[in-house]
DNA sequence: ATGAAAGCGCTAACAT
DNA sequence: ATGTTAGCGCTTTCAT
């Protein structure tokens, strides 16, 4: 079962070379007689021989393997991009690895990032990082090329990312348009520094319009759904309600609209919800789920691209490349009721329903695994809604 | 910027004491002072010194690398187990890196699965491979500790998964004690052998109830939404349409709901649709999707645990384990309606719609980001069901 | 309790 | 065109 492994010296023998030839003829480099390379090649593929990588690596030549770096497997924006750069990567002829790091944190410096750093890649992408100022500044010292996609708070490695703050503020801007005055925001966790910046973007645009940013409208979650659902529970049961709310990402808008409707409110009619990433799930989702989207592919070409300069060496002197950001109109943003705080007449034939203020309190959300166990019906929502979706 | 890096002979001169020693003090192995181990700890996290791997594992001494090997990223069963395992694998004070191999065939020998066999881990687990027999092989010869997870085609090498047939066989009845005679079935690709397997359990449970299996309500997918759609498209515009379908997984089952919906029927009232996976998404959308789900985190606990068993040399005997899946009932499954091929009398009052056979011809699906442009209504549906969820 | 030597598989640099 | 030497960072083995 457990053959001795085949290395260079095991053809080496069978071939009747030296080591070295193999090397060559395997990796197309120095010169070789013809014959023997094909001959090296045919009993390396007899013997299913494939290189060690730890041995290439500490010689310091290039693996051709780029490290992705991730703290949340489960997020499906960092899902899109792993796959964006899959696909950028994969042009390359180069090799993927993914590495996952959730939790880690500053106690366990042999662990986690420090593994990867000096071991296993040419080049690290870190995506979304959760990261501490004190591991960044670790790997702003260490030799190993890194990149950041997506990352917003201040360092000096350098960054690919879509924009958020304009973006941002284009979405509060076509709310405002459509007649919202009281726009609710959910918050997302503070690590990359993105939140903050859609927020800001979210505040400007309200400022613009004249209208002053009210805390109370501001809740916090933690980009995950469920966060979205409390958040947008709190924001909606409160005196004065929003009638629409931006979440700072998409699967917190699902949770927003989750609140909505567990709080007896249509959506869009009664309160609009735009969401922030474009993650495949806001196409599909009925009705689809109006939002920002970044230019994923872009990014990820970009940040391979400059990966692969540091790599190279030639420390690229871009040390920030950012990409527009663009809004999606779909379905889940409407024209705001009638008078924002008071129950709206029903702007359509349908069954009356309450609305607006002091809606009807949700019932918390289950755990993990939501199975909706009684689902609170949204009969005769989206009547008959259309809209040619697309850019802004 | 480019510092030297910190390797352990950096720390034993800074400490005055020899490499092996500070090898020793780091890992806790042998005997060392403990004034000695402060000190050179102390320099080490100073320095901050993280190990290379890449000699470690030259060495041939364990590296505490769990690798994860899959060929999509992209999708959620995928995810979801790889969630599991991170946590499993975490449990184990173990580090986990995922290599993906998209697309990777038999013509490239060294890239792909050769990189990680060798080089990179302790041992490599394979969720749902789509691996070539070929390579299989490869491995099997190979000394590298293997473990399959989610597999049903033939193999020596140890695998772990969830139920298939009995589950979708639980999964038909349910069908066919809600009244459903014609049920479509929507299979998924190959190559991990799940599909048949599912499939199998999908039509015993058809002959166990006497109904002969007819092969045009087996209609083909490649586990993809959009297969899904198309696949549940054909199914419904054919002559006598199902009143159910059974898709082999649940982004299968969104995609036929899709299809439903386009073609202008009611879910579950005219059609039912039932998954299989239980991926988060299936609780969340609305209506929640009835389907199958797998003991995920007990398989991967079990991956984990075969692995590190054959990682530790101790071949173990069990080269099968497999975990029961269930049946989870939600929303997407109803009462067959009246009469299943004819078009049968509205059941609630609503909106007269076209139903049953010969419906209304969807488009084509969109590629890709499916932005819906037009959406086609589908008013009152759903109107007030409920039905507590759970297990079967 | 500590150190010195050897070598893992590979490749860059220098022979031949 | 091919071979030889040396050494990457680490750990195992055998001293001390």
């Amino acid at each position: 079962m457990k053959n001795p492994p085949v290395t260079l010296i095991t053809i080496a023998e069978k071939a009747g070379v030296s080591v070295m030839t193999v090397s060559r003829a395997l990796n197309d480099e120095g010169s070789v007689a013809a014959k023997t390379r094909a001959k090296v090649r045919a009993i390396a593929a007899e013997l299913g021989y494939s290189p060690n990588l730890s041995a290439k690596m500490m010689k310091g030549s290039r693996t051709n393997v780029i490290g992705i770096l991730v703290n949340d497997l489960q997020s499906a924006v960092i899902n899109e991009i792993i796959g964006a750069v899959s696909v950028a990567v994969r042009k390359l002829e180069m090799d993927l690895v993914i590495y996952n790091s959730i939790g880690d944190t500053d106690n366990a410096p042999s662990r986690g990032l420090g593994h990867m750093l000096q071991g296993l890649c040419d080049g690290l992408l870190l995506i979304l990082p959760r990261i501490s100022d004190t591991q960044l500044r670790q790997l702003e010292q260490r030799g190993l090329p890194v990149v950041l996609v997506n990352y917003w708070r201040p360092t000096d490695l350098p960054v690919v990312r879509g924009g958020n703050s304009d973006a941002a503020a284009a979405a509060t801007r076509h709310l405002l348009q459509l007649g919202h005055r009281r726009i609710g925001f959910i918050t997302g966790s503070a690590f990359t520094g993105q939140s903050q910046e859609r927020q800001h973007g979210y505040e400007s645009a309200l400022r613009g319009a004249g209208i002053e940013v009210d805390p109370k409208l501001i809740a916090a979650g933690d980009f995950g759904r469920r966060s979205g659902y409390e958040a947008a529970s709190a924001l909606l049961t409160a005196e004065n309600a929003p009638t629409a709310i931006f979440a700072a990402n998409d699967e917190m808008a699902f949770g927003a609209i989750d609140a909505v409707r567990a709080c007896g409110l249509r959506m869009p009619q009664d309160v609009s919800v735009i969401g922030f990433d474009d993650i495949p799930a806001a196409a599909h989702v009925h009705p689809a789920l109006t939002t920002v989207r970044q230019p994923l592919a872009a990014i990820s070409d970009a940040a391979v691209r400059e990966l692969l300069l540091r790599i190279a060496g030639s420390g690229g002197e871009q040390q920030r490349v950012e990409f527009p950001s663009e809004l999606v109109l779909r379905d889940s943003t409407a024209r705001a009721p009638a008078r924002a705080d008071a129950a709206p007449a029903p702007k359509r034939a349908t069954a009356p329903r309450r609305t607006g203020a002091a809606a009807v309190k949700p019932a918390p959300m289950k755990a993990a695994t939501v199975k909706p166990a009684t689902v609170k019906p949204v009969a005769g929502a989206a009547a008959s809604r259309k809209r040619p979706a697309g850019k802004a």
